[in-house]
DNA sequence: ATGGCGGCTCGCAGCCGA
């Protein structure tokens, strides 16, 4: 099967880019993030006639998440349980027995920033929602934004991002913390020879100059990961008009 | 050194993203 993730940042504005992608690489799952769309305006008829079911958790303007899946997900969970959150960033189903957690981690905008302290607690209280759901789930997959390049590796110029944000230590201290529940980080199950990146700058060219970040993963549970047999980014979308400035990143697994 | 793009809104300027 195929699990797949992408920030569309406005699928309002992405649609159409989601509908060729869905049919060009008919994933059996696709996590969507900053979908900035209120329940009652996501476009469900349109993806039902692409063949997918739809769960979605929005609201207007910022961040929002749903699952895509060609066969209907089961025992959806909206956000995380016991942690109050204002913010659409969190939906959980299981989906052909894989139990899928799709997230929106916090930007945190900058170090002192109000939003950097939100950003590290939110990441403790999902360490410990997914702690909780791997006890009863052996396959498992948690696919998203992550807004945190795990290592210097993961950025095209890591002089410029210094102690920053999406690269500071205690960031990638609570990455680092998701992997010791269990979890791997799919990417590094095939490693490349040139840095990878999921997310391009919008401003100075960005993309054309490679000028990128990779946040976006995908983490498995190691029964899953020992079925995984490839992990790839799809640039192409990132070339059309009026991108997203994040392209979709996917793994297969054989079976399921 | 700064901002540079793009999407959003009880919009026409300002916030946010990464």
């Amino acid at each position: 099967m195929r699990l797949a993730s992408w920030n569309v940042n406005s699928l309002k504005v992405r649609l159409p880019h989601v509908l060729d992608w869905l049919a060009e690489q008919a994933p059996d799952v696709l996590c969507l993030q900053e979908t900035k769309l209120e329940d009652g305006n996501f476009p469900i008829k349109e993806i039902e006639e692409a063949g997918y079911h739809a769960v979605y958790s929005g609201q207007k303007t910022y961040n929002g998440v749903a699952i895509l899946a060609r066969t209907p997900p089961q025992d959806v969970v909206y956000g995380i349980p016991g942690w109050e959150d204002l913010q659409q960033r969190v939906l959980s189903a299981t989906i052909d027995g894989v139990r899928v957690v799709c997230v929106y981690v916090p930007n945190g905008q900058s170090v002192d920033s109000d939003k950097y302290p939100y950003k590290l607690a939110w990441l403790q209280a999902l360490e410990s929602y997914l702690r909780d759901s791997l006890q009863s789930h052996a396959q498992f997959a948690v696919l998203g934004d992550y807004n945190i390049a795990p290592t210097n590796r993961d950025v095209y110029d890591a002089a410029i991002f210094g102690e920053g944000i999406l690269v500071s230590e205690p960031e990638r201290a609570a990455f680092t913390r998701l992997l010791a529940l269990g979890l791997i980080d799919s990417f590094t199950l095939f490693e490349q020879a040139e840095p990878v990146y999921t997310w391009w700058d919008y401003r100075m060219g960005g993309f054309r100059r490679n000028h990128g970040l990779r946040i976006d993963h995908i983490l498995l549970s190691a029964s899953l990961a020992q079925r995984c047999t490839d992990w790839q980014v799809d640039k192409a979308p990132r070339k059309l008009e009026r991108p997203s400035d994040h392209a979709p990143v996917w793994v297969d697994c054989i079976g399921g």
